[in-house]
DNA sequence: TAACACCTATAGCACCGTTATATGAACTGG
DNA sequence: CCAGTTCATATAACGGTGCTATAGGTGTTA
């Protein structure tokens, strides 16, 4: 496509976006700063990203790219409850470098912006927790581990952002983390049935043998038999808030 | 000051302010939507608030007068966790009654901009914690478990607030909180030097001490033997994440 | 050379936040 | 009752913003 040299408009469009966006502390940058910076008309912005939203999109999505590059990067260290840990850290790192950018990606609510980055996010995080879940070491479903684990992570980290970074205190992170990981998940490792503690054991050898069952290609069942199958086990694994 | 009829300009400014960004679902709102609402003209605006942003600055002033006077609403039940669980339902309850206010209250991270009222929240919070220490059941120190609290609590309503209100789970909600809460406070009365639990029984005494004396006048400690003896308190407290 | 996409630039629109200036209303001292 | 002062509102305009109608250049193909 392109030699080397200078990058194409298009390209310098989006650094120049994005290093605005980093650089001007939150204040809003306007169109005219960035094609200046880029060394470009108002027309090719428009040309190329439609919008101004298309361009801080296209920012954002490269943002999300990142992240998920970053996490992805993440080795599976064969404990799944100290992976849980990793991507947690590797979250609140990840806002902490990025500040800008990490606000408008997760900080952005509206409903109809942002759903398909974020979801993946948590897609992402869901099967980190299918692994544990697989271990027997979650006493909830994946799915709403994620969304809980998820909630947390981005709430601590906007909280660590808008703190000078002097007095940041990453203790904040390390506690709720631990909060909200004891809460979805057993530290020990013993077999899930003999379970000594408190939590219904019941439970979960359900979920583990859910996440084994949609992990594995089951060739056993028919396929009404296991949906009717996963059905009741989901329903049990529900059931753990009380 | 004003006897009835119609409110003053500045009234109908604040009113027509916060309407306008309560239903323009998030879209930036213009001063002169604002002005026309409010059957008033530019610079009636900058009389009364100097900016926009002062104009927006008292919307969010008086959405967080509301708020803590619905935190204050709340009375104390006498059991301090049951109490902190009512706190955290009903920072999710406004958060849900006021999206994009509360957006604008709790989800504006810049540093300099929010910290005043964020703040009194906090401390609000704080309050009902250290409550909670007096009885003996926090393993934390009440400031660290209110911002590890107001962290996870705003992270879970940002969330809820980004779906879509029919499939919103409160689910969500109840597990995230029943996981900082445990993280945080103790669930058993029983006396905390003789706790049956692995959590450090002579930590929880500490920090019920430490918050009973910050809570009195105490008259028979010098000041200098207080500042020492609190200061030993903390060090104490403060060991608890390991 | 001619024709065709593709990309970029000139110039301008409607809107935004904001303000210099001026007018009106309400109180105060004589 | 009036003059003076202060507060509150209005008229009209400025510079900046996101955006675009229109036109011009560029490279590839025939």
């Amino acid at each position: 496509m392109k030699k080397g040299g200078e990058p194409a408009p298009k390209v310098r469009l989006l650094r120049a976006a994005a290093a605005l966006l980093a650089e001007s502390g939150g204040e809003p940058v306007s169109t005219r700063q960035i094609t200046e910076a880029a060394r470009v008309t108002a027309p090719t912005l428009y040309h190329h990203f439609g919008d101004k939203e298309g361009l801080f999109d296209a920012v954002v999505a490269e943002g999300f790219s990142e992240y998920l590059a970053a996490e992805r990067s993440i080795p599976t260290s064969g404990q799944p409850i100290e992976d849980l840990r990793m991507h947690w850290d590797n979250h609140v790192r990840f806002g902490l470098d990025h500040p800008h950018l990490y606000l408008v990606m997760f900080g952005n609510i509206r409903p109809e912006r942002r759903p398909s980055m974020v979801a993946s996010a948590e897609a992402f995080l869901e099967e980190v927790l299918a692994r544990a879940a697989a271990a027997a070491r979650l006493v909830v479903s994946p799915h709403e581990a994620a969304r809980s684990m998820l909630a947390a992570n981005i709430g601590v980290t906007l909280m660590l952002i808008s703190e000078p970074a002097a007095k940041r205190n990453l203790e904040l992170s390390a506690m709720t983390r631990e909060a909200v990981i004891s809460a979805v998940a057993t530290d020990s490792e013993s077999d899930p049935v003999t379970d000594t503690e408190g939590t219904p054991s019941v439970v979960v050898a359900a979920i583990a043998l859910n996440a084994a069952l949609q992990s594995s290609h089951p060739d056993q069942l028919s396929s009404s038999e296991l949906k009717l199958f996963l059905e009741w086990l989901q329903r049990i694994s529900s059931r753990s808030g009380g």
